[in-house]
DNA sequence: AAGCCTTGCAACCGCGTTTGC
DNA sequence: GGCAAACGCGGTTGCAAGGCT
């Protein structure tokens, strides 16, 4: 997939990333770190442009980059997060360990806004039904639309606990309208109330709010095995790299 | 088997924000 | 405060793979 490999008017190579540039990259970043994304091409000895090395390395080379399908909680959290924050794929990226915003941006547009959409028009559809049969059209079934907002809002997702611990006589006194709409979201609803978003958001913080830390451990971890030569990398270095006791960044000293 | 259509996703593009001078 | 460069984000596009006819 993706697209087919072009260069552009200055001699950049576009399109989709070969293995080589890849390693080339990788190398590069686990090395020396993304000190300047614009220059970085130049010295890694890539024929990119510093948006097009970023993107790469964000997306698909960054170490703890989780690939392959999304799980059902995962799936969830979105969802949920989707409805808190909008299209704010880089805030909800960053609840979700190892998921890239562009990622999860695809993963919506291609999964889970279809999903949603079919639960609406399938609740829809029964309540045109189920009306139709009555006769009887109450104030709340006049609404037009349901979207999870609403489902959200009129639930009160905010406090799982309080559905969870929801009884049966009280599900029934609830009106005709949220009755359908609780239908509607049963299956994410289940997962949210028995699933405790809040620890596994707190314990993704440490990690997504030190993106480049994680780099700079899993260079720590993985420098020795980069045994050649820097220059016979086939990339030179920007800098001459040591280390501050206590910091964990390298300082250019050009 | 061949052509067309749909799907999934990598990558590009444009623009707003941040940073440094 | 103003400006330019760099960065980051979200929308969009392009294309390969698989499904369908």
């Amino acid at each position: 997939m993706g697209r087919k490999p072009s260069y552009d008017n200055n001699g950049r190579k576009k399109g989709a990333w070969s293995p080589e540039e890849d390693e080339k990259l990788r190398d590069y970043v686990l090395r020396y770190g993304h000190w300047n994304w614009r220059e970085l091409p130049k010295f890694a000895g890539l024929a990119r442009c510093g948006k097009s090395c970023r993107l790469r390395w964000m997306n698909y080379l960054r170490p703890n980059v989780k690939r392959g399908s999304y799980t059902k909680e995962e799936e969830d959290i979105i969802i949920k997060l989707h409805e808190e924050l909008g299209n704010k794929w880089s805030a909800i990226s960053a609840k979700l360990p190892g998921r890239t915003d562009n990622e999860i941006k695809n993963h919506w547009h291609t999964h889970l806004k279809k999903r949603l959409n079919q639960n609406q028009s399938t609740t829809n559809s029964r309540m045109i039904i189920e009306q139709s049969n009555n006769g009887v059209q109450s104030v709340s079934n006049k609404r037009q639309e349901f979207t999870p907002k609403q489902v959200a809002e009129d639930l009160d997702l905010s406090q799982p606990p309080i559905l969870e611990s929801s009884s049966s006589s009280e599900i029934s006194n609830l009106s005709y309208d949220s009755a359908l709409l609780c239908d509607m979201m049963n299956s994410v609803m289940d997962d949210i109330s028995s699933t405790p978003l809040e620890p596994l958001m707190e314990s993704t913080d440490d990690f997504w709010t030190q993106p480049f830390l994680a780099d700079t451990v899993y260079y720590n971890q993985n420098i020795d095995d980069l045994s050649s030569p820097l220059v016979e990398g086939g990339f030179l270095s920007p800098y001459d790299l040591y280390y501050d006791d206590g910091l964990d960044f390298f300082y250019p000293s050009y």
